[in-house]
DNA sequence: CGTATATGCGACGATCTGTAGCGTTACAAG
DNA sequence: CTTGTAACGCTACAGATCGTCGCATATACG
């Protein structure tokens, strides 16, 4: 429940958004959507990667790969933040929120909606889980 | 105003920790602290690289080049958070917190809580400052 | 069985990082 | 002024990543 993924390069991260993005998706489509034109086979090897790396999965459509993604990215990101807020601030995620706040990413007022969402988030989810 | 960081190795990243902890500090004084023996020229390229990324300064005593971070750490880490909030949620910091208490890294409580002593902290310090 | 197509594997160059040797410079003592 | 020494920066080098492919291979399908 603590794996670490490994981070991502610029083309992956592009990748996996797609995957996140659009469902499911083969490697042509992924080569479709990409910003910049790559041959199918650097495609395939950035999926593959991604894959060793923990981020996606495969399943076969007749001779055919279709990638998932492992994790939802709401989940990635979190695992991000919580690894930079141990590394940084010894696990304080006050001490980077008050950063935050100083930094003028975020103010007290939005720091309370959020909380009100999460909550409101939190409460409907619970219901069908844990 | 929106300079992003280069990332930070290992080393570099205990280094930074070690500066951010004691006061400025000098070569010899690092490589004193530091878990991993290593020579000093090591821990000076380290201190060279960390200054050219924009994480520290230095200031010139007698023949003694004396480091400082450039950044308060808080604010590093808060850069990093937001970085990683672009990344992947498109600025959305409230899918990362959604995704954290999802992970249950943090509950609406402990939020609240944030909330409260994110404000108090402003205030304390909107008197000196701004 | 042969052709087309989707895959994996191996590779190469560029960059980043950990780690250090070495030449250089400035200052104090002889 | 010469020289030993401390503190520096520069250059290097090996190992790990990452972006990018070319190419050998496997496998439906006609």
């Amino acid at each position: 429940m603590d794996d670490r993924l490994p981070e991502l390069g610029d083309l992956e991260h592009e990748v996996m958004q797609l995957v996140w993005a659009h469902g499911p998706v083969t490697a042509e489509v992924v080569r479709e959507r990409l910003s910049r034109r790559l041959k199918e086979s650097t495609v395939r090897t950035v999926l593959r990667r991604l894959e060793e790396k923990g981020y996606a999965n495969h399943t076969v459509d007749g001779r055919t790969y279709v990638y998932h993604a492992a994790e939802e990215r709401s989940r990635v990101a979190a695992k991000a933040v919580q690894r930079i807020v141990d590394w940084f601030c010894n696990g304080s995620m006050e001490e980077v929120l008050v950063g935050m706040v100083d930094n003028a990413m975020l103010d007290q007022q939005q720091l309370r909606t959020l909380a009100d969402q999460v909550a409101k988030a939190k409460k409907a989810r619970g219901v069908k889980k844990e």
